[in-house]
DNA sequence: TTATTGATCTTGACAGCGTCAACATAAACC
DNA sequence: GGTTTATGTTGACGCTGTCAAGATCAATAA
């Protein structure tokens, strides 16, 4: 039983130490290289140095992996998004502005994991784990608030009802980034001026008061 | 070999007769029954009685099955939405809202075709046939026409530019679709509420001219 | 200290998938 | 009639997720 030793020099363990991190940090990487379909548990366990059937000691099935790196993507998202919403020194349009662009490229930038987070794989079967719901849900519902808050700024206009409102905006936002992610928009060389484009349409009296 | 007859009645053949027709109708049913995933080429050869690997015959691989299936859908949808754009009696507003309501109804109506029509299954992979682009890129064009046809008519505002006002506002359909079909909005009972509320925004002195 | 339990990791196995290769049959054409 | 071509067949390969049964080690109870 040398072969063990050679990947972690000093424990020549037969128990692998913690499996469970090593998994979950493991698979995002290849998550972020294959996407959802092209992250094999056998590959990945295979990467892990450790057999096939050993992950199924951490996670009940592969749902219950993917769901645990779609809990990590949330909380690191909702940290971005809270860091933009309270930035200072900035124009209530301005934040807003900050915000779209903010969460496309949030998007851009993590395809396959913004695809886990908000596509079908897990919420269409509905499988997704306590732990994940706990995560994703406030995040859902942080969308609705914010748009509240825009409204009492007078960003976003008062006159349309505050969940409708959310629903259709944080639907862009979620259509342009699918479009975008899922190459049908390729050119991203467009994306500022989409945003800027947005932000225009949803701003309560679009044609003053801009910038 | 009485087990061919038994299906097809007067006909004893070795060959099917019109496979390729039959593949493409029969897999459009399971697509709607399993989505693209749930349809395995296996299952469908099976069910039109036919062995494994006749549909290879036909379609060089499940991409150029799910590119014949999609081609479908794009001509079936571009029926759909030219029958409503040149419906008569109608303001051009009214005129507007009813293909909102008939974008997100179709795509509500079939999920799982809507999936592989404009999703990343095949978009992304780069994988269209010559003869899928030949009926989407219109389709996709279509939506940039018809924008620059509601500016004129004075619906939406003239002072965005048509290409991206159409992205955004495709993205917001998209996005409602997708956030309605991947079963992120549970609740379907809003989606009228939601395509006024797209109307609202996206249409040219919101303040007043309602109807 | 020893015995036992429980957590963790192993190999073996199974069914399902897409797809290639080799072969069989029927139809079409010279 | 014989040859080519289209279309069907079975067999096989490697990949996948996942279950079952056994091995190994850590921790805990006697």
């Amino acid at each position: 039983m040398v072969t063990k030793s050679d990947k972690k020099l000093a424990k020549n363990h037969y128990h692998h130490g913690d499996l469970h991190s090593s998994l979950v940090g493991a698979a995002s990487v290849m998550l972020k290289e294959s996407g959802i379909d092209g992250l094999s548990l056998r590959k990945l366990a295979d990467k892990v140095g450790v057999s096939r059937t050993a992950p199924y000691h951490h996670f009940k099935d592969k749902n219950e992996l993917l769901c645990a790196i779609a809990e990590q993507g949330f909380k690191h998202w909702q940290e971005n998004a809270t860091r933009i919403f309270h930035q200072k020194d900035l124009s209530p349009r301005e934040k807003y502005r900050q915000f779209i662009r903010g969460y496309i490229a949030y998007a851009a930038d993590n395809p396959e994991l913004y695809d886990l987070m908000f596509g079908r794989t897990i919420w269409k079967q509905n499988t997704a784990t306590a732990d994940l719901r706990n995560v994703a849900y406030p995040s859902f519902n942080q969308q609705v608030e914010m748009t509240r808050e825009w409204q009492n700024l007078g960003v976003m206009p008062k006159t349309e009802d505050t969940l409708r409102l959310a629903q259709v905006t944080w639907g862009t936002l979620h259509g342009i980034a699918r479009l975008l992610i899922d190459g049908i928009y390729a050119d991203r060389s467009h994306i500022d001026e989409m945003c800027e484009c947005a932000v225009n349409l949803f701003t309560a009296d679009s044609q003053s008061a801009k910038t």
